[in-house]
DNA sequence: CATGAATGAGGCTTCATTCAT
DNA sequence: CATGAATGAAGCCTCATTCAT
């Protein structure tokens, strides 16, 4: 699926100026400023001034792109999560080894989820999600929640084929999810961990998710299989 | 462990009449008020004169107490996490059945964490985090670190009693807790879910999260002592 | 005489393509959206934004035109004065019956002055003219006071022939006006009536308005004339 | 009956700061300040700033005692009503000789109606009244409707004392009013009269009003006490 | 020439903080 | 000391006017 600006679809590329409110370079200009303003402050304290001279904009062309403060806010958090969320769940796409492939996808949403610019990203949407709760919300709906659903995909498929045996996918999805973030999401929000948590440590912490999830819910016949290949 | 207004123990009490900002009712007084309209607005949506409505007392007298607006957030948090997290951890102390007790707290904790004022109060210091790191940072060392040192104290006598074998205990008090909140933190925190979780569905999801956690960790001698005690 | 746009006897017409802002009809489509905009919501809360929406035109087209939004403003108020006073003497134009005459005129005055359209007109001049006070000043010399002197000549014939006597024609004009009007119009320009008055209402109203005025000046000759004709 | 500011009854005189919003000194200043620039601008040309400084406090005081602009246009607007029509009908109190009365209160009547201050007031209030509509009502009803109803009452009297004939008394009164001010109104509010007439004007005016007038409805008895007493 | 996107001064209003009472 | 009226900087947003296309 490819996440673009909303209504990009419906520019022309005709010759001339872009109609108002239309010119993606310049709402593209106006988004990075606001980005970085947003982003850095949370939603209250920017300052449309801000990110006026951010973005490199006069105030009067941000409100011909964006209805208001607000609205600029939510167009940069869709973006954001499209960003975010863009290519995570690849991996999930080609069912191959079972143990590897676990690792592989937790090791890459632990490091995404956990990256500086994504945490920031977070805490400003949670910030906002007081005054703002449909804001949040459509933050995890399109966000996590879509990765979750990737997640049950994949488990469901391992359950058909023998080498899972799981009651509540859904909830087993969750589980697997959070065995691989372990503390982490909670230590970057918060600001405890200041920095990105480093290659070793994700791939340790994910290495021994998976295996915890494996041993709870991984058949019979997984683990024959995986000792066939390792003897091999 | 006695938990008191942060810097409490920095009022000097000199002197016959109590200095400025001394009077410890008047000082909760601000605080509860503050607490009402911050938790509610969130930091910068609030206004001092929300607080003095709110609190009874005059804009004057808040200022004694209290150097700033940001100096009368940072305190009240500390108080919120003192509140919250007070009594969380006593069912660990009696160490008695093992897949009781964990039942037991994991709901605990995660009835408690995703409570919906504890959420509020969770999503104002996140959304405060980013202007104010060490609030965050000292939020989660004093409130959810604490607790995590407390399980893996706890995790560390049933290593010692034979009942589990982990190797990084200190991992798998995060995996404990995690598979305890199973996705419900994040989907509060983003106002994805706008309300908190049915008893049932907490228990559900602990049960399933201890089952998952002791199949994993736990030893021969567990299981066996368990069987004991059922079919007695 | 012929009303037209004021100033357009200053527009040269030299050469053979019409230079900037010649363009009558083009003119006159900025006009009427101005009307439409001006009268509706008064000089101030109006925009060039809802002008150029209106007449269709776009802003850098009203700018040739016009100077700017004042001079815009000042040229539509010329248009209404026109376009109110217009036709309004004709009924003074063929003497005949003079009670029949003055109600008859008096009655199109009323209404024509009553009118809503025309309060408005009149309502936004007046807001007008503390901040433009030739503006004012002009629509009244033109309009109202072109009136007068039609009125003026009217009575001085009527004088010459005997049916008024009557000290200062120009006083006496100004009272035959009010009477008919008989406080309807600072009603309607003060918004305390909210809509233009019947015709009923303002036949009553004429009707003694002549009556009284003919009592004051109308000479025995006038009377006898009258009497004479009813009885006949 | 006293005019004074809304509340005014309300203030304690107790010692000390008068309460926020409640100080009639600080009002009557922001009142003051306001009257020179919205007469002298009107409502929408005004800015709060200009008022600021006209009246010589800060922005958020004048907000503590008005709710934003329009409401302090309208307390404005009310003070002027009543500063207008104060003292305006004592003449008509007591009864006396019908014509010397009759011009007596004309004459203030036309003198007030026309002068600068209150000329410029009108403007304000009827430029102001596309707007709200309610102002330039609620001005008109307490403020020249109010007269009216006082000129009728004088008039029925004069008429029960069998000095005049009237069949339409709340007609008469309008008749009577409008004589009195033969077109100086109109010519005022409109700026086409940049000074106030005067006083010579207006007794002429109001003399020949006053005539015309008692022309049309006094009786056979007013006339013959009127012949009586001046050959006395 | 016509267009309308962009500008940025300036409008109304809020609110943390101060200081006279 | 407590109070809360006053301050004024700064916030969001509008709109007359310009000028590149």
């Amino acid at each position: 699926m490819v996440e673009t600006t909303a209504d990009s679809d419906l520019l022309d590329l005709r010759k001339g100026r872009p109609a108002a409110g239309q010119d993606p370079v310049k709402r593209a200009q106006i988004i990075e400023g606001a980005r970085r303003v947003f982003i850095d402050k949370g939603f209250e304290a920017a300052s449309m001034n801000d990110i006026t001279r951010e973005a490199g904009v006069s105030k009067g062309t941000i409100y011909v792109y964006f209805e208001n403060k607000e609205e600029l806010f939510e167009a940069l958090i869709e973006e954001e999560r499209g960003t975010i969320f863009k290519n995570m769940y690849e991996v999930l796409d080609h069912f191959d080894d079972l143990r590897k492939t676990l690792v592989k996808f937790g090791t890459v949403l632990s490091v995404k989820i956990t990256s500086a610019k994504v945490i920031q990203a977070q805490r400003t949407v949670v910030g906002a999600s007081d005054r703002i709760p449909e804001l949040g919300a459509r933050f995890y709906e399109r966000g996590p929640k879509r990765g979750h659903d990737r997640v049950m995909a994949f488990l469901n498929e391992a359950v058909e084929r023998g080498l899972l045996k799981i009651d509540d996918v859904d909830l087993a999805a969750y589980q697997f999810t959070e065995l691989c973030l372990a503390g982490l999401f909670r230590q970057c929000i918060f600001s405890y961990r200041t920095k990105a948590p480093s290659q070793a440590e994700i791939e340790h912490i994910v290495t021994s998710g998976v295996d915890v999830f494996l041993k709870a819910y991984a058949t019979e016949k997984f683990f024959a299989e995986e000792k066939a290949l390792q003897s091999a």
